[in-house]
This record gives structure tokens, C-alpha cells and sequence, in this order.
DNA sequence: GTCTATACGAAGATAGAC
DNA sequence: GTCTATCTTCGTATAGAC
């Protein structure tokens, strides 16, 4: 049903959103084939070596949605707090307020892990040094930023791990709200 | 070739490895076969409802291990501080410094997720109501002990996402390093 | 591009001999 | 308890018609 004409990017969106909920092996072509409203062979069509393909552009598209709508709220004149409460917002919206997982996550488990690890890290690199750049930005020291990101990256997983487990958003948003202070606090006192 | 005679518990702790290292959809009954070195019939006979009983059984191991020598660290009428360190120190062991998943993580995603949750959560909550009881002894207030015995979680489970995407456990480790602080500390100041 | 059909192996599971 | 054999369903993939 969801039938008619799907664009390519609304196809992958669709495959995006089945690979986070079900990880790589879990997703099967069935599923794929249910959640996208193709046929196997339209699968094929759009993606030739199969599955692999699909985790691929799930990977790629991903990462265009996280630069256009994320990483761009850190590159602007605001000061650092402002754009990292607007950051956290993008965050909580991607991740439907800590109750969807991370692609990150999920494929470094399983077959997936071989496959993309390469790409999880460079992508992992690459947030973190942004985040350590605002945090510099704002006068923290640069080896303490480069600290500060990771704990950031740090949190974002971890709550969203801890989120899922209690089947509750409250940590996921706790840290949300947080957020900012994690790069730029000397501690918020709470 | 792991042959001859492996105790049911030798066998459970094989199937565990292989859940956390390929995950629930990933596991699949050859690979749980040949990381036990037991035939298709033979793991039927010790798990008469199959993968599901199998991850059961993980879970109870784990549970069981975690209790005997993580847990039972936290259990003694030495500082806070000390006890926090060699919990620390098991966590590491547990973990494989960073590199081996957390069975909490894998478990949330996919079929598992569903099959397992309940038990998750009821584990997540067990071990952060332990974590916020150590900082209450040490004089944090009950609220903001339960805070950071959240957070301590979320450090934990963050840090190892983060390990495996980058391929390094430096996150872990820092993390480890960090992690008396991170319930007991007013900020470690770094 | 999408459909139907089909191949083929893997996955999960069971039966019965030993 | 383990083995061989078997069964069924599922998963991945391709071929060819429309």
C-alpha cells in the first residue's frame, strides 16, 4: 500500500528506517521488500548486489540528513550554548526522542561491523571533531574539547542503549538537556 | 575440534560469546554450532526450544557472572571509591577492554529486542539502583544519586559503541578511568 | 521498472537410529 | 547425548516476460 511512486531517496529512507529497527541481518529482503512496498525485484533494480547495496545507501543517506539538518546547526555566528541546544534538538528529533536506534549502533554488531566499520569511524571522527570545535570555539582548552566531544558522542549512545533497555526516553532526554554542558559546562551543578 | 566433554555451563558461555559478537539474528544455529563444537541435535537436546532458549541461557550466565564478580565488588565495607574502582576493574574484564559488546546492547536490537526487553530493563534498573545505593553511602543525595548512577550506565554502554566504531578502546578505558568520578565526583575537574 | 517464476542454499527444527 | 537424515520455511539472487 504504501504503493504508487516512491522517489529513490524515499525508498532508502524507508530501507534507512528497517535497518535501524532490525539491525543488518535482521532486516531481511522480505522485510525490505514489505517496508519499501517494491518487490524483490525492484530491489534489484535499484540496488544490483542486494542488500549490501541497500545498507550502503542507507549509510549515504544518513549521513547527507545528518550534514543538511545536524552538522549545519553548529556552523553558524550564535554563540556556542545556542547552537548546541539547537543541535541536541536535531538529535532528539533524528532519533524520535531517544526511541529509535543508531545506525551507528546497530551496525557495529554482526556482519555489518566488517562491512562498515571503516565508514562508522570516519563518520564517529568526523562529529567528534566538530563538537570539539564549538567547545573550542567557546574557550575550552583543545585537548579538554577533543575530551569533551568524545564524552558527548559517548552520551548520545549510551542513552539511547539505556533508553531502549528501560523501554523509557527519559535518559535519552535527560541527556539532551544536558547536552550543551557536556562540551561546555565545568560541570552544570545540575 | 573443541570436542570431547564441555559442561553445560562451558557451552552456554560459547553461545554467549557468539550472541554478543554476532548478535541474536546473526547467531545462527551453525554458528552456534561450531562455536561449541556440539552437532545440530546436540544443542537441541541442551536447549529443547532452540535459539530462543539459547539466549536465555546467555542471559542467565551473564546474569549469574555479573553477579558473582561484578556486583559482589560493590558489596564490601571498604570507600566508596575503592570498591567503584574494582568494579571498574571487572567491567574491563567483562568487556574485554572495550572491545566485546554489552549482551544489553545487542539484546535491544531487532527480534530480540521484543523477546528480551522486559528482562533487560529489569537488569538496567537492577544495576543502576546498585550503582546510585554505593553513591548514597558516600554521601551524594538520593536524587542526584540516581542521576549519576544513570549516567554511569550511559558511560558505560556509550563508551563501548564508540570503541567500536573507532576500532580502539581508548574511549572505554578513559571511560573506566573516569568512572569512580562519574558517581561519586562533584567533577573530576578532568 | 515491475511482475512471476524459479533456483538454491541456509536457517530452524524434528525424527529415529545408535 | 550424539549422529544422520529429513523437512519446511526463509533468505538471497537471477531470468525472462510484460
Amino acid at each position: 500500500m504504501p504503493a504508487a511512486t516512491l522517489s529513490r531517496d524515499q525508498v532508502v529512507d524507508r530501507i534507512l528506517a528497517a535497518f535501524r529497527r532490525y539491525g543488518y541481518e535482521g532486516s531481511s529482503l522480505s522485510r525490505l521488500s514489505e517496508a519499501t512496498g517494491l518487490g524483490r525485484s525492484s530491489l534489484y533494480h535499484y540496488f544490483p548486489n542486494g542488500k549490501e547495496d541497500m545498507a550502503s545507501a542507507a549509510m549515504a543517506a544518513v549521513g547527507a540528513w545528518f550534514t543538511q539538518h545536524v552538522l549545519s546547526t553548529l556552523d553558524s555566528r550564535e554563540a556556542s550554548a545556542i547552537r548546541l541546544q539547537r543541535f541536541a534538538g536535531k538529535l532528539t528529533e533524528y532519533y524520535a526522542n531517544g526511541m529509535a536506534p543508531c545506525l551507528m549502533d546497530v551496525f557495529t554488531i554482526g556482519e555489518a561491523g566488517s562491512l562498515f566499520q571503516q565508514h562508522l569511524g570516519g563518520r564517529m571522527r568526523a562529529l567528534m571533531a566538530l563538537l570539539a570545535g564549538v567547545a573550542e570555539e567557546a574557550g575550552v582548552d583543545k585537548v579538554e574539547a577533543a575530551v569533551r566531544a568524545e564524552n558527548a558522542v559517548v552520551a548520545i549512545q549510551g542513552s539511547l542503549i539505556v533508553s531502549r533497555a528501560l523501554d523509557s526516553n527519559g535518559p535519552f532526554l535527560r541527556m539532551i538537556e544536558n547536552f550543551p554542558a557536556i562540551l561546555l559546562g565545568p560541570q552544570p551543578a545540575k
